[in-house]
DNA sequence: TTTTTGTCAATTGTTGACAATCTGCAATCC
DNA sequence: GGATTGCAGATTGTCAACAATTGACAAAAA
């Protein structure tokens, strides 16, 4: 019984397509790879990064078990898994829960990404290539359409790529795993959601004068550059945080019978 | 059946001492939060970072359960727990592995130390306490008597300790947490170990100037002197890593028929 | 001899079952 | 009525057995 497209292309009825072949090793290669757990473990991570479990909310064993069709073993690997990671929170004999980043660590997160940027920074401005340059500037470009567009949504995930290509490109891979491990875990801090629209200009400009200073090879004005405008965007997620906080303190109000709830 | 002190004074025959009742609360406290995981976990941690599994050795799950006296469960949990720490490597159907880390990869992470350890600098700069920073000037003290007796070993834990309360005064505790996990890997590098003890008075005058920098409050100096610090130690240690290295192959030479291995 | 194939022991991947613990609720007591 | 106690169901912690894969070695073929 070989492996080989040939024999495959033999052995079935119907003629197998280029692509068809190309996944039986494809297949193979993922047997090779990919256990259960790991499967278990890149789907939970998925679906706790697109909302699907919201933070503090309560994961059962069994449930998602059940639901990915294999036993709790490899559930629990992924558990621990994640747990690791920091995306959940284990508390014996009651269960796993999806963290719930308070402010205070999401201030945290964001001192240390300054100080790890600052480096991706320095770094770049005295190594980066002109395709890189060129790469990230039409990143840039890209970002100023969407705020043309007032769309916060777009902005943001371009955000999103255009500080991770930048971390990737200063080609530190612990750098940029821990650096994503990061971003990972800020998203599970709650209000982060999309910022005030209106700031959007602000971050442009930022990014620009990023670019900038990379381009002209000054390494210090480039790590500058960069601390800051974590620093920035630390304080504008805060404060659009507090503002948030206040309103729906404004709202438990309004819905609850008038009584101060805490 | 109760569980406070005095009703298990009364049931058993001998009195209890004090600590044997705290020792009562402790026992609860360690039900409550360790399982058989986290402990396997922390004691293949322990022996890891102990030594008694070399890099790249193999751990076999049912070899482990047996000695401890668990089942391959615990173990495996354990194994995804440190496989994501960066401690253990997976080969699929293989089994898995202590972690080898090769020399790129620790200079990668001493450039991460060295501008996570900067932000360190900056922040207790501003920030220390009186008493903190009488605390460190003990620790350096501390050191330099090990310089004088020129005892490596008690030097290189020494050292540990000086950046680990560093890095832990400066109160972020996502930084902590993740410069601890990068001083463990580091600890996988193989060739680490004691650097020429020659150079331990450098290293010690590195030290003094850090804590200089931190006391007159010049956060920029301060960040300076411990980035400068890392790279040095950085330096310091590749440098350590070529002679051994080429040391080996002149050994290899010697004890085999002088033909060339690689 | 060299290569290939078949077999087997060792090890990992996965599962289902059992034990321990928690949680909510009803019964009981003050 | 309010607090305490005692179940019963649900959930987690742990284990032991089974299935799948690997690696090594011997037997067979070229």
């Amino acid at each position: 019984m070989s492996l080989s497209p040939d024999s495959h292309h033999a052995s079935l009825g119907k003629p197998l397509t280029a692509e068809a072949v190309r996944s039986a090793y494809d297949t193979i290669a993922l047997l090779q790879t990919q256990s259960l757990t790991t499967v278990v473990q890149q789907d939970i991570e998925r679906a706790i990064l697109a909302g699907e479990y919201a933070p503090g909310s309560k994961l059962v064993e069994a449930t998602l078990a059940e639901k990915m069709g294999v036993s709790r073993g490899p559930v629990r690997e992924a558990f621990r898994m994640l747990e690791e990671a920091g995306l959940l929170r284990t508390e014996k004999n009651r269960g796993v829960f999806v963290r719930d980043i308070a402010i205070d660590e999401a201030v945290e997160i964001f001192d240390l990404r300054a100080a790890m940027e600052e480096l991706v920074g320095r770094q770049l401005a005295v190594n980066i290539s002109a395709a890189q340059l060129k790469e990230i500037l039409a990143l840039v470009a890209a970002m100023e359409r969407s705020v043309k567009a007032r769309d916060p949504r777009d902005y943001h995930l371009q955000n999103l790529a255009f500080h991770d290509r930048l971390v990737e490109m200063a080609g530190n891979r612990k750098l940029t795993s821990i650096y994503r491990k990061l971003i990972k875990e800020l998203a599970l801090f709650r209000r982060l959601n999309l910022a005030d629209g209106g700031l959007m200009p602000v971050s442009a400009r930022e990014h620009r004068h990023i670019v900038k200073a990379i381009a002209s090879g000054d390494a210090e004005a480039a790590g500058k550059a960069m601390f800051e405008h974590v620093m920035e965007s630390k304080a504008r997620t805060i404060e659009n945080n507090l503002h948030r906080q206040a309103q729906n303190v404004i709202e438990t109000r309004k819905h609850s019978d008038n009584s101060i709830k805490y």
